[in-house]
DNA sequence: ATCTTGACTTGCC
DNA sequence: CGGCAAGCCAAGA
């Protein structure tokens, strides 16, 4: 588990998130190699890995996460102390937040580069 | 080993 | 982004 590769990549990916940025449970999965391997990015989030910015890591819809260390609150708090606008819905503009990895990052964290996904126009 | 759950996503209505 | 079903993958009972 802990020299499971696909859950290194998710550490990786996700402590490459820069400060004020977000990604979607989908997506980093992706680039960790798995095309549906949302819920295990969420278990290992779960699981563990401190020092790692979860709270920079949220549901396609840009909805904070169901089971947050410290609940929703902590969450909401975390990013708006990143400043991110997080409305009273508990969610936030994934088109202005949505962070993709440059190709030098995608390198360094060792992603294929046929790892480019269509998500700008969604939502 | 099977069954249930879940910090998810997508598709269809 | 209203609701519901299916898909996928791993952990826990």
């Amino acid at each position: 588990m802990r020299s499971d590769p696909f859950r290194t990549r998710v550490l990786a990916i996700v402590r490459a998130v820069p400060r004020g940025r977000l990604v979607t449970y989908g997506q980093v999965a992706l680039l960790a190699g798995k095309r549906h391997g949302a819920r295990e990015v969420g278990w290992i989030a779960h699981a563990g890995g401190e020092g790692i910015p979860w709270q920079r890591v949220v549901n396609r819809f840009g909805g904070l996460a169901a089971g947050f260390t410290g609940g929703r609150e902590g969450h909401r708090m975390a990013l708006r102390r990143e400043g991110v606008r997080v409305g009273v819905d508990d969610r936030v503009d994934l088109g202005r937040y949505l962070w993709w990895p440059d190709a030098r990052t995608r390198r360094r964290l060792g992603l294929g580069p046929g790892t480019n996904v269509c998500w700008e126009g969604n939502l």
